[in-house]
DNA sequence: AGTTGTCAAGCTAGT
DNA sequence: ACTAGCTTGACAACT
């Protein structure tokens, strides 16, 4: 079991999620931010090396507007030795790796555009990822998508985009439940029909579900990661008190955290912590974990 | 130096 | 009709 924190270290001081705006888009400004990003990355590798939490999400504002029509400079052939080099430092430590394209990325949509749009999108996800020379076990997470008022021919639409996707993404992607419009079930009617792995998000299960116990519910999403595809990754959060339902919490709340722990025990998964304090949260979690998996 | 409106992209539910 | 929330933070133009 690996612990981890999505894309933002707060205690390091230095961002590998640095941009621009896009009126601002000039070579120099790219290769000037590519370096940040990729060194200030390799730092935050550090970091966590240092402190045992060996799964972590890099930030999709690595290469900013690598999608974009605008972006003509090849940052591929320009970076290349770096991203070996980070990927190397990944592979030496047994880091897990995982991107989240964010909310734009719809391979449902009913617009063709935006499904292109995405793929072009997911394409370099998975590019970032292959120039690191990581095998595919380093996953690309995404939702799936909008419901558009008719759940079953969006989830058909979905499919159908699936089936016609590369390789290159095919062997990276992995659908995760959501905490509106997708449940762990609807998820799993995917895999049934795709096998594509499913990413089991248990706040979000929280927010949004069927009925089954978070035992069964893990149980069910780990079952849909193959040999090839690594240890089942999960993201974990808890509601912040006092806000409306579904907002993260800004730090963990522990006692949950640990009565987590204990009652899927008898399971081997990676945990991606979505709180807002990001690494902080994460040491604490580190010692929970440390403990109760020992015992 | 500090503040604040705004940032490529979409969808949904709540106000 | 508008906005928050989603990984929500960081850029950049303004005091």
């Amino acid at each position: 079991m690996k612990i981890g924190y999505p894309c933002i270290n707060t205690s390091i001081g230095c961002t590998a999620n640095s941009t621009f705006r896009l009126r601002n888009y000039s070579e120099e400004n790219m290769r000037e931010k590519i370096n940040n990003n990729l060194e200030c990355l390799k730092r935050i590798l550090e970091y966590n090396l240092k402190n045992e939490l060996l799964f972590f999400r890099i930030s999709s504002d690595l290469i900013p507007f690598a999608s974009h029509p605008i972006c003509t400079f090849k940052w591929e052939q320009e970076f290349k030795e770096e991203f070996k080099d980070i990927g190397e430092f990944i592979k030496e430590n047994e880091f897990r790796i995982s991107m989240h394209p964010d909310q734009f990325v719809l391979i449902n949509s009913k617009d063709k555009r935006i499904v292109n749009n995405s793929i072009r999108e997911l394409e370099y996800h998975c590019k970032v990822l292959d120039l690191m020379k990581l095998d595919r076990t380093a996953k690309v997470q995404i939702h799936v998508g909008g419901i558009y008022g008719e759940k079953e021919e969006s989830i058909d639409r979905f499919i159908k985009n699936y089936n016609s996707l590369s390789d290159m993404i095919k062997k990276r992607l992995v659908i995760e439940n959501d905490d509106r419009n997708f449940s762990l079930k609807d998820c799993l009617i995917i895999h049934e029909k795709t096998k594509v792995p499913i990413l089991f998000d248990s706040f979000h299960h929280e927010c949004l579900n069927n009925g089954e116990e978070v035992k069964h519910a893990l149980k069910e999403s780990i079952e849909t990661w193959k040999e090839n595809d690594g240890i089942a990754m999960t993201d974990y959060s808890n509601q912040e008190k006092g806000e409306r339902k579904g907002v993260h919490a800004k730090h963990i709340y522990l006692e949950k955290f640990r009565k987590y722990l204990q009652e899927t025990k008898e399971f081997n998964f990676d945990i991606m912590l979505e709180i807002k304090d990001k690494e902080k949260s994460a040491l604490e979690a580190i010692k929970e974990v440390k403990r109760i998996r020992k015992e």
